[in-house]
DNA sequence: GGATTTAACTTGTAATAACAAGCTAAATAC
DNA sequence: GTATTTAGCTTGTTATTACAAGTTAAATCC
């Protein structure tokens, strides 16, 4: 084989054996959609080319391209291509669509309530608790979330407090818990399950979302788990969707 | 190759053409999930196993398995093997989960308020409708889902009227509308959007779910993606989510 | 010019091979 | 007996090859 000597591919350095290589190339092309390199309803480069330029085989990049589409990046398309979507799938839910404003058009600001602090896990947690994490306290963090101005969400995180150096100390003015994660500590987010409900807000709640009393809400509960083996974390949410809904892809 | 007869791999017919076999095992082995012979945390024969048991080489095998996991029916973990995990991840959020009792001992009907019927689609449908669906007109159905008989959905499906063969003079009585597609047409979703809101009960929905006014109630207006380039098909559902919430795995 | 065929793309499926890395239990050393 | 090592499992990553099937546009035929 002809080896060349390009971004991805074999080089003689074998440091690549940290991260593979088909997650690279994601995060390449997940980056260059997101800075706007291809357009929504733009064609990716073919397989093909993918593997030329980057100097892979078609497993690898079909893999990559795989789990683009997995997080809803791409739609592929037998014989045509593989189609930007650019509405990032989130997590299950989690995107905010106004009724007419467009996303990216809106003014989104996060406030941190109480800053990640480490304290222990509440004796009733509305998830059960694994033992191995009841031990060593959790990460607690309040923040709610601004469009426009107006309070949208209410969002308490929970995390496992094992081996994340300098977590506590780091900021999360904007919306990068699961970049944080990814970037940082190559924790990904491989799935999780949620309970939702729609309730009348209660008065707490109400005053944090500026919202009238009786109002419905929505609740929302999440167990987030990852690809490091027992580390999941826990997200208690509630959401005023009288101006905007909940958007999800999935 | 020595060439095995067994129930998926190469016979010497190749009508094999029409459904790939990584989608035949996958079909087995979530059938087998869901008769219980693999029941949660059970841990499914190993990939090699598999190989030889269904005459398949392993990139398949792990396709097969890839499903399953994209699906919520097993979780892998390196080294160690396929974890059934029996939740059906539905999709997006489709099932049910009690506060107190569990999910199967739960009694569910299915009661249909209008049989499927043609009928155009509607001038300001709720998502943007590609032209090629406006013309054939759409299947349009109501259905009412009761648990222990209490109403807890009020469900309108919304699908496109093209190249479905008796499709109107099926029964849907239990909810099997995804199922019924994906075994008797070969139509997989393979994702959407959807979106949500808590808001109050309108009279006419409250009738329906035998709610008092002013109750909240969430909302979700559903396009659901196939494998069937073009055909999507949309769901409004109303779901009343003081006794039940909902349950989603993703 | 217009309809049809064809060729050159695209992604989808599948077999084969090899090694890396995580997990577990049996074998070993002390 | 207990702790450690090792061997044999498991899934994860990657390269190679080949053909099938859907899409599109150029070439051809009439």
């Amino acid at each position: 084989m002809i080896v060349k000597t390009f971004a991805i591919g074999k080089s003689v350095m074998k440091k690549s054996t940290l991260i593979p290589q088909y997650r690279r190339l994601y995060e390449i092309l997940r980056k260059h959609i997101e800075e706007g390199i291809y357009r929504e309803g733009d064609l990716l480069p073919s397989e093909n080319e993918l593997c030329a330029t980057y100097g892979l085989t078609r497993p690898t990049v079909r893999h990559a391209l795989d789990e683009l589409v997995k997080d809803g990046f791409i739609k592929k398309q037998k014989g045509k291509g593989s189609i930007v979507h650019s509405l990032p799938k989130g997590i299950g839910i989690l995107s905010v669509a106004g009724t007419t404003s467009a996303l990216g058009s809106l003014d989104l600001e996060t406030r941190i309530l109480v800053k990640p602090e480490i304290r222990p896990w509440e004796e009733d947690f509305f998830f059960p608790l694994p033992d191995h994490l009841r031990e060593s306290g959790c990460i607690y963090m309040e923040r709610l979330r601004l469009i426009n101005g107006k309070p949208l969400f209410y969002d308490i995180t929970y995390l496992p407090n094992i081996n994340l150096p300098r977590f506590t100390s780091r900021s999360f003015e904007n919306r990068s818990l699961f970049d944080t994660l990814r970037t940082s500590y190559q924790i990904d987010v491989t799935g999780g399950e949620q309970r939702i409900w729609a309730i009348k807000v209660t008065p707490e709640i109400a005053r944090y979302l500026e919202m009238k009393p009786e109002e419905p809400v929505l609740h929302l509960e999440r167990k987030i788990d990852t690809n490091r083996v027992g580390f999941s974390f826990f997200s208690s949410l509630y959401c005023n969707t009288s101006e905007h809904a909940l958007f999800g892809v999935f």
